[in-house]
DNA sequence: CGTTATTTGTGCGTATGTATT
DNA sequence: AAATACATACGCACAAATAAC
């Protein structure tokens, strides 16, 4: 059988990013029994073969669950969204489905705290605030840092230049076809804190409600900071997930 | 054409289980090539498509990373990933300096969500609760649930057995030395929470408080759960610390 | 610089097994 | 017992990326 000539996204890829989408927008809420294979080979007019590699992408990321002889079924708890995080890669391709709106266009401040876990001898630096959205729902608050010199690298960028900007950059994207030393490596900081008034109106939730707090200072190889990140995420929308994995020996 | 009959583990299984085993236990280190398709097939007598099956998992998971044209190549490296409280082993050891005070013992209970994410046919597992101590002050509190296989393990162990109980131990550690299949794998999935009326009293903060939620679910090399852990800790005196390095190639 | 061999990626057909309804 | 639905396995054809010549 012939295929398609020159086709940009696979078949497969078409179908499960349907159906990723369709779950998250509740479509099929938690436990609705999904379309069969065969319906939908037959929908998309590909082979059940194609539906089935669809299905198992979706069952690795844990959209989906399936039962032999009952179904597909969603597994999506309460529409959050979930991400498995283990490497800076995984960061830098949060962009694939999210969007960045700026809050706070990039500008000069003085942040004696930011300055310092930055190890800049001066108080001063670069900031922006932006808000993370998945299907138009913001998940995320983010204030990112950056030292003078970085920020820079950034003057021209339209992405970080003025509020209600929306785009599906990351700020270590952006910087990173710009620097000598690439970024390397990251440390992130994990915590549960009380939303402030200000965070709560942004994100839609109430003052005082548990908000995850993610801290994150990108470095190159060279250990030299690159970029300090403070994230708060709805713990409805947003869980961190990691896998971890021993070695045997 | 025919299917080999009643076979326990998938042929894919077998391989992808074989090509782990053989990566964790560092036969193909670093970025070394492993063999292709083609001789993977040919030496366990499986086709071309079975082995691309079991790398398809292997790939998901991300023990190795593929190129077309080039070909697989093992992608685990030293503590490629997690450094500080991210690896299996920084968990087992989580009672360095940390003291274990039972608050429940271990008992039977019927829980519907535990043991589905247990991946427990019926609705019974076994679950113990204690306060995780540092300097006498107490920072998290952990339920364990185990599958009934598994918590008979542990029935003449003091450590769990009594209300008040203190030692130095983990579950995980008491449990290992006694499995068939060692504890290879975890998956964490970390948010905020608020904290209920008898979490603060336990852990001597106020209702509503934000606290951080960790639950992990450790698994065996072949993926099959052993224990389910959802811990609350008090953010002022515990955050989650995990350093990322981006793999460059 | 093109050609060729190697290697992975995609797509589909077919057959059969197993679990559920 | 039969129908339904997912699981496994193999085969084939062709596409696309890479490397060697």
């Amino acid at each position: 059988m012939p295929v398609r000539a020159a086709e940009q996204t696979a078949a497969y890829q078409v179908v499960a990013r349907e159906l990723r989408t369709a779950i998250l927008r509740g479509t099929y809420r938690d436990g609705v029994r999904l379309p069969t294979e065969a319906e939908l080979a037959d929908h998309y007019r590909v082979s059940r073969q194609t539906v089935r590699r669809a299905f198992h992408d979706l069952v690795s990321e844990g959209m989906v669950y399936r039962v032999p002889g009952r179904g597909t079924f969603a597994a999506v708890r309460d529409g959050q969204y979930l991400r498995q995080i283990g490497s800076v890669e995984d960061l830098m391709s949060l962009s694939v489905d999210t969007m960045m709106e700026v809050v706070t266009p990039l500008q000069r401040r003085v942040d004696v705290d930011a300055a310092g876990r930055l190890h800049l001898g001066a108080d001063v630096v670069h900031s922006v605030v932006f808000r993370r959205l998945h299907d138009d729902v913001p998940f995320c608050i983010t204030t990112v840092c950056l030292p003078p010199h970085i920020a820079a690298l950034l003057v021209g960028a339209p992405e970080v230049a003025s509020a209600g900007t929306v785009s599906d950059a990351t700020i270590i994207g952006l910087l990173d076809p710009h620097l000598t030393d690439p970024i390397a490596q990251a440390e992130q900081s994990i915590t549960a804190a009380a939303a402030s008034p200000s965070l709560a109106a942004s994100l839609g939730c109430n003052t005082g409600d548990a908000v995850l707090r993610i801290d994150r200072l990108y470095m190159t190889i060279t250990d030299v900071p690159v970029e300090l990140s403070i994230s708060y995420f709805l713990p409805e929308h947003y869980s961190y997930r990691v896998r971890l994995r021993r070695t045997l020996r």
